[in-house]
This record gives structure tokens, C-alpha cells and sequence, in this order.
DNA sequence: AATGAATGAGTGTTCATTCAT
DNA sequence: TATGAATGAACACTCATTCAT
């Protein structure tokens, strides 16, 4: 009764971990239809090319990353713990859903060519939140940055490079995986903070 | 007289150049032959599989990414400034050498698995530069860091981080690249020394 | 109320089109349920297979074909004249029907060794009454044909031939086509008249 | 010894013959490489692509068909000589070769598009030599027709009609074939001659 | 040092058709 | 009367690799 699992949402669930667990070059519609127990031919009843499929699995996994973003930080009125809240929860979901964050660094960069402009916008929602919150905090004084949106993009990309470390498992064997995530975390926050606090 | 470039170099250039053009998973013995102008067949004389091949570019990125951070950073004295340079150079070569940084950080996920264990170490000569040159730094009272093993992980993923978002060209369009890349690496160096100055 | 068109007539509206437009090869039962509006099954209801709906196909032109040449000649009650209305009609139901027309001779060569053998003389009843035609021609003394069979046959094979080259296009552009059909027309009767007025 | 038959020209051989027997649509790259007993690939050694080997067929078989009517016309000095030996020696060329006949004609309209435009220019070799013909003829007074590019075409296509329906096997079963392809030619060509002698 | 010939396994995709509803 | 789900077979084509020369 409640393995009533649909068709298409199995065949996203297993082309996800396939990607995450052998690569992208190395995905191919025969053997997500061979895990999925069916045949080839039926993954095109619900996507009409390896190509659709994988756009629907961008999409899916940047919608989540945003929704799971905003879940934390929007509840927060104060600013500066909303720009908290966006730098932890990013991390966290990267650490949390390593398929699916992969899958919006990793295919994206491969099948981009074609993956439609509309949809591409959707993906920055977060992004647009970290830059206005920025901005806010300009404002209220707490933050002395020149462009928000400059500071956004390199949070983002030093971010995205801890996470991609912790994924990668490159950490060395001397670290501790928690305690790299927190201070890494920590260091690109209170790079942007002022440190009214150091007198 | 001049252009007798040995096909194996020849070989390992176009591939390079292939790989970053068309990925990863374009890349095919096929193609680079034809480049060269030779038969697939003889890419078998220089290199084992493919794999050997692939395994060749990235020991030859990493050693040359080493390299380099090595030219620029060992003559410096001072340990602050070795510092400085060692990340001003990562992300320098990155910039410089596209071909190369990806071949490192992309091919080298897919291709990992295979890639020989001791091959692996090699390539982290840069790395623990980073690694004595913040112990040496934090023994001169010049930084104040816990384990200089985690923060010298923190900075290299960090400045991954940057490089990757200035190469995979997704920088925001409102933002400027040099002054993205200053002050990113800026932020990332400045989170690591101590404030004295502050004051 | 009046776009009322039954189904199965749409189908076979829409394989006629289609196969004329798309040819033989690529015309598929997914195509035509799609132009058609429903579900590829559906087609299963009014038509066993692929090869009875060419075979339908196949039949109607031919029918069609029949009717339209009976519909100009029977009504002549002097032979030459029905020769020669055959002989025009045949033309012009080719190139006023190109679809259908181009269903009787290039489908059914390729669906032949399946098309039913009494459908298949059927297919002759214009065919029939030119012969007919030669022999009450000949009967009078208006023609001079051994064998009227024959005659029939290198006539329609003549005609043919003229309306397969002006629908393919083949036609050299020099030529003005309706001089070339005129003129082929009249080459081809005239070869089988009586000249007595050339003296 | 002399069964040393390259594998390219027994592929050619070979998809004449399948061409031929089953038909373009039916005409798969497995198929010939099957019947030639090599891998599928192989085929791929040697021609580019399967348009290419439909086009090397087409250009193959139009030379062959230029080349032969050549041969039987060239030598007549006599222009009503020549005029009689292209038509015959067009017809003999379809019925002694079938296949190389029914490439011209049914490949070609499907194979078409793509069909490089140069080569297209070359196919018309032999109907040039028929204007040319029939040019000649009118101006020695033994022809009388109005413009010869539009008899060429005429008469081309009422060949074309009479080989096709002999070979289509569409004969009526009470007529002879010889005697209906003598019979057919003789009408073409008396259709296009002066006759001086009826008087 | 270099190649031409060959291949088995695999790719994404299309097809006519069936079956349960 | 109509369909959605499903499939096995086939398609053109690409791949890394081998082997004899």
C-alpha cells in the first residue's frame, strides 16, 4: 500500500543517485531503466529526452536547496541572523543532499548548453536573499561591504568550496569533518561582519 | 628545425584542450587523434588506456600547479607574505590556466576511483606549504589559528571555491571579475591574521 | 455540427498527408495519432495494423482514381474521344491528387508482397476499359494496335512515367511544365492514332 | 585467389542487392554488415555514414547508367542513330540492371535532400547528350520539334514509365514482355520522328 | 614509431504493438 | 469508444581497444 512509489518519481530518485554515485558521463537511460526494473523505453513516457530528465533533476534539486534556504532564514527578523541562517543552511543542505546539491554544480556545467534561460533565473532565488539581506544589513550599519552583490558571489563561491571539499571526501585524514564545516562556516561570516566587538 | 614537438606532448596538449572545450565526457581517443593527426591506434604507443592518459594530465597540472605556487612563494622570507602568496598564486594559476585547474578538480573526481593512491600525495606538495607556512606564521604570533592543518584546508577550499565560480564564467553580470576576484581573496587571507591593526 | 468527421477518415486523411509529405519511411503510428489528437491505441480500433491501414490506404486511391477517370470518359460516347479522356483524366487526377496518386505506386511497392491479390484487381478497372477502349477503336478502324492489351499498357506506363517526373520535380527548369504536359500527352495518343491526315 | 573482393565493394554489392530486395525503408546498417559477415562497425570504416553509402550507390549506379548509354550511343555518327540507341540502350540499362536502375530512381526522392547538389549536376550527363541528340536532328531537318529540352524530358519520362512498370513486375499477365518493351520504345521514338515515309 | 582493419559493448532514441481498464 | 502504461526489437552511430603488419 504505501510502496506506491510512481514511476517517474523513482526513475528521478534513481537517476540521481547514479549520477552521484558513478558521474555523469557515465549515466545512461538503459541503466536507469535496468534499476528501475522497467524497460528503456518506458523512462520516455514521462521524459522526453536524457536531456529533459536531466534539466527536471536540476531543477528539482535547486528548488529544494532554495526552498530549504528560505525555511530557515526568512523566519528571521533580524538580519544579520538571516545571513547566518542562508550560510549555514547552504552548507547544511550541500552536506545533508549530496546527490542532489552534485547534481546543480556538477551537471549543470556539462548539459548547460541547453538548459533553458527561464529556468535558470528560478535557480538564483537564494542568491537575490543573500543580496538583499546583505544590503540590509548595510543599511541597519552591521555590515561595511562596497557591493552586496560582490560580497553575495563570494560568500557563495567560498561556500560552495568547503562544500565541495567535504563531498569531494578530499578532507585530509588528520581533520575532523564537523569541526572544518564550523569553522569554515565561521571564517567566511565573520569575514564580512564588523568586528565592533574586538575593542 | 623548431616545431618537433614529440607526438606524447603533442597528445597530452590536445587532450587538454579537448577536455576543456567539450568535457569530459566528449573526450574520446578518436578525437585527439584526429587532432593530431595520427591514428587512435597510436596513442597506444605513448599511453596504456585512457585512463593513463587522463591520470598523466592531471599529475602534470598538479606538478605544474605546484610548481608554480612554489616559484612565486618560497623566495619570500616572511611568512606572512609567503601566505599571501601562496593564495594570491592558487588562484593566479587557476585564472591563468584554465585548462589545467580543471583537469585537477573535475576530471579528477570522475576519473578518481583508478587514479593510484601515491599519485594522490603528490600532489598535495602546494598544500602542505599552505599548512608549515600557517604553523610558521602562528609560532611568529602572527596568526592565531587552531589547527593549521583544518584552516589551510578551509582557505584552499575557499579559494576553489572562487576560481571554479570565475571559470565556470556563472559570475553575476552586474559584477566586475577583477574586483570580485581582489576582494574575494582579500576576505579569505584577512579572515586568518590577527587584527592588530585594527585598533 | 458539421466538423463531424469521423475518426477513422481523419486517420486516413492525416497518413495520406503524411506520407506524402514525410514519405514512406519515416510515416509512423505515433505520428498520426499525434496530428490526429489521440492516443497512437486508438488507431488499433479502426485498423488492425500499420499494413492494413496502407492497405486501405492503397485502396482508396486506386478507387479514387477509378471513379474519377470513369466519371470523364464514360460519358464520351465516341472511342477516340473516351481514349483521349482517359488518357487526360489519368494526368490529371496525378497531378491534382499528388498524394494519392503517389500512395498507388510508391507505397504499394514497398507494401506490395502483403497487399492482398484480390484487392490488387480491383485496382484495375481503369486500366480495363482502356483496353476496352483500344479495342472499340480498333474495332472502327480509328487505330492500328496489335494488340490492344499491349497498347493499354505502354500507354499507362507512358503516362506514368510523365506524372511521376513532374511530381518528384524533376523537371529540368527550362521547361515550362504545363507545355511538358500538354505536349507529352499529346506525343503519347498521337503515337497511337491513325495519321490519316497527314496527307 | 580471386575472391579477393574488398569490403567496400561487397558493402556496395551487398545494400544494392538489399535495396533492391526489401527496400529503402527496410535497409539497416545491421543488415548489410550481417549479410557481409562483419561487424556493424566495420561498414563505418568505410563509408561515413549511412547517407553517405545511399549516396556513393546513387552516384555509382548513375554513372554506370551514363557510362553504358554512352558507350552504345557515342559511336553513332548519325543523329537519328544515336537518338535510337540512347532510348534503347536507357531501357536496356534498367531491365539488365534492376538494381543499380531502382537506386536512381526510388533512393534518390527520399535520399534527396541531402544529396550534395555538385553531383546532382553530373547525373545528367546522359540526358544532355539526348538534347544535344535531338538538337542535332532538327537541325538536319529530321526532327521536328519545338524545343528540344522539353522532347528530352518527355521522352525520358515515358522510358522511365515503361522500365518501371517492367520492372515493378506489374505486367499484365497476357502480355509478352519483350514484346511489350520493343513495342513501347518503337512508339516513343516514332512518336518523335518525321514521317516522310507515310506518304 | 606507426597504422589500417576490425570489433563487442554501449549510446540515445523510435517503432509497432499489446493489455488492462 | 478510447486510453495510459508498458515493452522488445530495432535503428544509426560512437567508443576504447586489439592485432597483424
Amino acid at each position: 500500500m504505501s510502496e506506491e512509489v510512481p514511476l517517474r518519481d523513482q526513475i528521478l530518485e534513481i537517476s540521481r543517485h547514479l549520477l552521484y554515485e558513478e558521474g555523469y558521463k557515465s549515466l545512461s537511460m538503459r541503466k536507469i531503466a535496468k534499476k528501475a526494473d522497467v524497460s528503456a523505453t518506458s523512462i520516455y513516457l514521462y521524459f522526453e529526452s536524457k536531456d529533459h530528465l536531466l534539466h527536471t533533476l536540476i531543477e528539482e534539486s535547486v528548488e529544494d536547496l532554495s526552498r530549504f534556504i528560505e525555511s530557515k532564514a526568512l523566519p528571521k527578523a533580524d538580519s544579520i541572523e538571516r545571513f547566518k541562517a542562508i550560510t549555514k543552511s547552504y552548507v547544511e543542505f550541500g552536506l545533508q543532499n549530496p546527490e542532489k546539491y552534485e547534481i546543480i554544480y556538477k551537471v549543470r556545467s556539462d548539459s548547460m548548453a541547453r538548459y533553458p534561460k527561464e529556468k535558470f533565473r528560478k535557480a538564483r532565488r537564494a542568491y537575490e536573499l543573500l543580496v538583499k539581506t546583505i544590503e540590509e544589513s548595510v543599511d541597519q550599519g552591521l555590515m561595511e561591504v562596497d557591493q552586496p552583490v560582490v560580497a553575495a558571489y563570494s560568500i557563495w563561491a567560498q561556500l560552495h568550496g568547503v562544500v565541495s571539499v567535504v563531498l569531494n571526501k578530499r578532507l585530509d585524514s588528520r581533520i575532523d569533518r564537523e569541526q572544518f564545516i564550523e569553522e569554515s562556516i565561521e571564517h567566511v561570516v565573520q569575514g564580512f561582519l564588523i568586528r565592533t566587538t574586538v575593542l
